[in-house]
DNA sequence: GCGCTAGATGATACTCGGTATCGTCATGTG
DNA sequence: CACATGACGATACCGAGTATCATCTAGCGC
């Protein structure tokens, strides 16, 4: 089980594992951040009946059991992106929109130092970089 | 020049200085974060004129500028808190929703780190904590 | 100071992302 | 396999944020 399935992290977190749920998360992307009308367009697209509250409902439920993460676009709308377990934290290139995560060990000591230094009790941390990736930034020079 | 004037700090990012403009800057706090709508009913309940927009535009400004900080509440609402220069990260306390801002240090060398392993060029970050200060935690215990 | 122009303002109507409601249906449990 | 809890789809609704536009003002050149 090293890479559990959705349908796993489902139950993991206490959720029930359903139609729309598994839909919405074949839809969801790990490099490419989905505002919720995409996801529900694309579904609709598909020929997939499903309703429209049924998409935010569901995607708020993800990011809550940490299969998704809300990331914040242009225009005061909120996208996602699906997580690996304990992968919260991304790079966005603002010139092509693609996502990497970041790996923990940039964030692990941060938690620790803050409780150590001034007694704050971190229970989620969001830790989000904007900018140019590698491939972007390549492209210009 | 210390600590520089909002007047002064808008004028440093080629924004005009108008009177609605500091009388948000005014109503903006730097410990609790205040939604656009909040602000709005503040400067109205001191029977102040302003404009809906305007508060919304403004906000924007101060992002953008560098004098605030877009945070996430609950509901989907976005809450702003002033910033100084160069303080833009926040421990924001789910218990009393007061605001702390992370000093600098904890986040120097992660946009370094980034560059040099991965050749990610870091435009902003947002590194935002959010659990229990410590005045709640020993509250609580 | 004076006038001029780009940009900001306030009022209001509007858009549309997100939510509440509700009767029906499916999941997971015993 | 039956049952209860919770999810679903459809739809009406809400309200945060935006577009528009006529008016006003900050800042600049004189």
């Amino acid at each position: 089980m090293s890479t559990p399935t959705i349908a796993d992290r489902l139950r993991g977190a206490g959720e029930r594992v359903t139609g729309s749920r598994l839909m919405v998360a074949d839809v969801l992307s790990a490099d490419r951040p989905r505002t919720a009308e995409e996801v529900l367009r694309r579904l609709r697209r598909q020929d997939r009946r499903i309703g429209r509250a049924t998409v935010f409902r569901t995607l708020d439920r993800f990011v809550e059991a940490g299969l998704a993460r809300r990331l914040e676009m242009d225009g005061h709308v909120y996208g996602y992106v699906t997580c690996e377990p304990d992968h919260h934290h991304h790079l966005l290139c603002t010139s092509c929109g693609r996502v990497e995560p970041v790996p923990e060990s940039y964030v692990s000591g941060l938690a620790e130092r803050l409780l150590h230094d001034r007694g704050f009790v971190v229970d989620d941390a969001r830790l989000d970089f904007y900018g140019g990736c590698s491939a972007c930034v390549d492209a210009q020079a």
